[in-house]
DNA sequence: TCGTTATATCGTAATATATTGATATTGTGA
DNA sequence: TCACAATATCAATATATTACGATATAACGA
């Protein structure tokens, strides 16, 4: 059944943001892009636990990142998770 | 910070969907309400265990059950996953 | 090349979630 | 009240996720 792989993927997708320190990352990035150390001062958590965190969302294609020299900028790729967000967050 | 409670909630919300199994549920209650039995012939799995999604289900404020009888009747009762599964389901 | 900054990866312990058989509860009809 | 059907709860185990210090890598400027 290809039908159930369908409702893997998509609660694969759900997973990625069913935390409340990604929800929080997701979610300012809707408003700009930021980098890592940003993000980490923002929500006072060790570095390694922020880049585990984007790394999962990477993994979901729901952010990517861009190197600009030093820093990577990161930002949202995924129309569903924006949408999502804007339910969470009217 | 109760803007930190904010995450919480709301990534519980969503952890209570980022699961196939739910996902598959709350979409199958999306059409027409269902009881536990028909749930759980259509996806094959032992009564306890769809039981249990319910209960995480209920729980988290997403369904609710209505007793008919011998069968109980379960309907999604949250606006938000409603507008989430239209969205993961066009 | 060296030192520094920004980020990623590894290893692992702690915590949370999922699965399911066994058992209990609840409602129905005879 | 009894047998049965539908559902819930319990208990135990298996599996997955999270957190974070330590360490590695990558890019830059001097």
């Amino acid at each position: 059944m290809e039908n159930k792989f369908k409702f893997i993927q998509k609660s694969e997708l759900l997973k990625a943001i069913a935390h409340p320190t990604r929800l929080c990352i997701v979610k300012g990035l809707m408003e700009k892009e930021s980098n890592v150390t940003t993000i980490q001062e923002c929500l006072d958590l060790p570095q390694s636990t922020v880049s585990q965190h984007l790394f999962k969302l990477k993994a979901a294609r729901i952010i990517k990142g861009e190197r600009k020299g030093l820093k990577i900028s990161y930002q949202i790729i995924n129309e569903d998770i924006r949408k999502i967000i804007k339910i969470l967050f009217p």
